[in-house]
DNA sequence: GTCTATACCGAGATAGAC
DNA sequence: GTCTATCTCGGTATAGAC
């Protein structure tokens, strides 16, 4: 794997830090803003030493996406083993900074090839983890005409969710508590009231 | 205004092709692509040339981005007027260049402030337009529980479309036709069966 | 492993000739 | 209005001392 370059050590120090730099970078300023220098600096380490750990600039972008697309697996595969997993997963795909993140990947992904195929491995990866939940959840309910296919559930779920933090970070909210509780409705007829939170 | 710096010409050949050579390379490549010298190279100009138009980068993007901006809006404006408009609606926001344009355009807003807030303004602007249609579409029909309230259609038709859009650019489709089929049975629902197609 | 030093490139931006 | 020339900065990446 060329996020796997570098010396054989996984788990130095130096380079859990350039991978935390690197991300708080991308968080605050955009991946435009990332470059060996600014990532060293912030990382407390000497720019050189990204090289040694990383090999190229797209391998340590790559190497950040792994590192949060797993934890933000684990916490969902979590989640839909709940007793409501829907709301569980919908509170769970709410999360603000990993959606920022994903969506820096993505317009990078737009002239990175390398990050584009991360991203769409990743994304299928998701896709059938909440598709598999959701069919069996809606297991002989489809009959209904209000309740959407399982397909359309986490899509809708999905999409809703990422556009409305998109719009949150440019300070829209026009509309939006009507879109959630338009979703909510949906998860109650299917799961019932909220029972706890997260 | 900053996108008007320059000659007072506004309609000039020069400055229409490096226009156009900005927005060529924000779909092709990204707007990190995006340099003095490979628009100029792209329109067929010197690099000078951008300067003198348009003062700095940022006031080039910002043109750019207005000029797409109003094309589209002029376009749904009309769509929102035909017979159909919901449906109407749901076709032109599926404008593929559109959309990819104006995602890269959110991704470097993240670390340029004027980008920002002309985003917000444009995108306050298009709600408002999609709000009121579809507040006059729905009028009286909110009763049926199965009809989405007018914020949560056009939210909803918003989320879908950019969501889908994003994700087929990276080769996926799984779920799509289902989450399609879902918006467009409400469509069926308010409008009934689409007549012609654009 | 970590550093210094450096090669090389392309970016934004401006001055000034034509 | 369009060009050449140039300044300055910061990027990727590598060689090699410690």
């Amino acid at each position: 794997m060329a996020s796997e370059s570098g010396p054989g050590a996984e788990n130095s120090e130096t380079r859990t830090a350039i991978l935390d730099a690197t991300q708080q970078i991308m968080l605050e300023e955009g991946y435009a803003a990332v470059s060996s220098r600014r990532v060293a600096e912030r990382a407390g380490v000497n720019s050189a030493l990204v090289y040694y750990y990383f090999g190229a600039m797209d391998d340590l972008f790559i190497a950040t996406f792994r590192r949060g697309a797993d934890r933000t697996f684990r916490r969902q595969a979590e989640a839909l083993s709940s007793e409501q997993p829907l709301w569980a997963l919908w509170e769970t795909i709410h999360d603000i900074p990993h959606t920022a993140l994903t969506m820096e990947f993505v317009a990078l992904a737009n002239h990175r090839k390398a990050i584009r195929s991360e991203i769409t491995q990743s994304s299928q990866r998701f896709r059938k983890m909440h598709l598999e939940a959701a069919s069996t959840i809606l297991e002989g309910r489809h009959a209904r005409p209000d309740v959407p296919s399982p397909e359309a559930l986490i899509l809708l779920m999905s999409s809703v969710s990422r556009f409305l933090l998109m719009e949150e970070a440019f300070g829209l909210s026009t509309g939006h508590a009507e879109m959630i509780a338009h979703v909510e409705r949906l998860l109650r007829e299917i799961e019932g009231e909220r029972h706890a939170g997260p």
